[in-house]
DNA sequence: TTGCATGCAAAGTTTTTGCATGCAG
DNA sequence: CTGCATGCAAAAACTTTGCATGCAA
């Protein structure tokens, strides 16, 4: 546990959120401005692979880091990218069920599941009334729901 | 619709499964040998926001297209990153109730969910159950579940 | 001391884009 | 004809890696 690692962890956990390998580097740079990018990339990995944090792929090209190690579910906004944890509990029987069920009908062993909900932040919902008389392009990213091919930095 | 975009149509669709720009990249020269692989993204792009196809993102850095557009679950191998569809119907009325409360909980406007399955693929398993106690490195990442850096093609 | 982790830079992988040309409408 | 789509190649975005150096045990 180098001091590198042990101030990425430290921001990511203190991040509160889902950030990009990115994201962190800034943050960490401010305490240790001579860190590379490479080192945090490697040392997220390291810790990925010991279980002290989690990996995320959404829509968006980006890895995205996880403080949490429990499972939980996700919801992500279609407009900015942002993900946030759902505050539910994960579900039980009924889903536990249907794995079995689809464990058997695509021969697959199949051991868990990921439960992603989908929607506009409360930001974004906001910015497009603002705009939803103003912006054209804004009406019609909205009507595509397509996501941006580069993400929107919160 | 021109020439291309109809035969990257035909070969997605055809395609069964959900391949990669790449994957698709490689069908279709098969037929039209000077196709290029931007003409190729484009096209895809192009086919998503018109609602032709989907588009995904898994555990993979690749971005894969689906010949499907209806609502359906999917089902991924941990170990290659195969994407298959889950044989199930969407959850209706219990998974719709959680949409609004996690909607209530966390202010975003919710109008839907993902739900995917995860495993081993059949081919997979077998390779493991093949290779159990021949090579330590097919143990390893079959402990710590992680997936590989890259894709392993089928 | 010894070896693993780092910083740096280069390379790798995937996706996007600028531009001149060509085909579709 | 006219303009949008293509092919090609370069660039961009993100991630990984080789190597010499430095820090930790």
């Amino acid at each position: 546990m180098t001091k590198q690692r042990k101030i990425i962890l430290e921001e990511l956990k203190k991040h509160g959120s889902h950030p990009t390998a990115d994201e962190i580097y800034e943050k960490v740079r401010k305490r240790l401005p001579r860190i590379s990018l490479g080192t945090v990339y490697r040392n997220l990995d390291l810790l990925v692979s010991e279980g002290l944090i989690g990996r995320l792929k959404g829509d968006y090209p980006q890895m995205r880091f996880d403080p949490r190690t429990d499972d939980h579910y996700h919801i992500t906004c279609l407009s900015c990218g942002k993900i946030e944890d759902a505050p539910i509990e994960p579900l039980q029987d009924p889903i536990r069920n249907l794995e079995n069920v689809v464990g058997h009908l695509t021969k697959y062993g199949v051991f868990g599941h990921k439960l992603e909900f989908v929607g506009f932040c409360s930001e974004c919902l906001k910015k497009q009334e603002g705009s939803r008389n103003e912006t054209p392009e804004a009406m019609e990213q909205e009507e595509t729901q397509g996501a941006p091919k580069r993400e929107v930095k919160a």
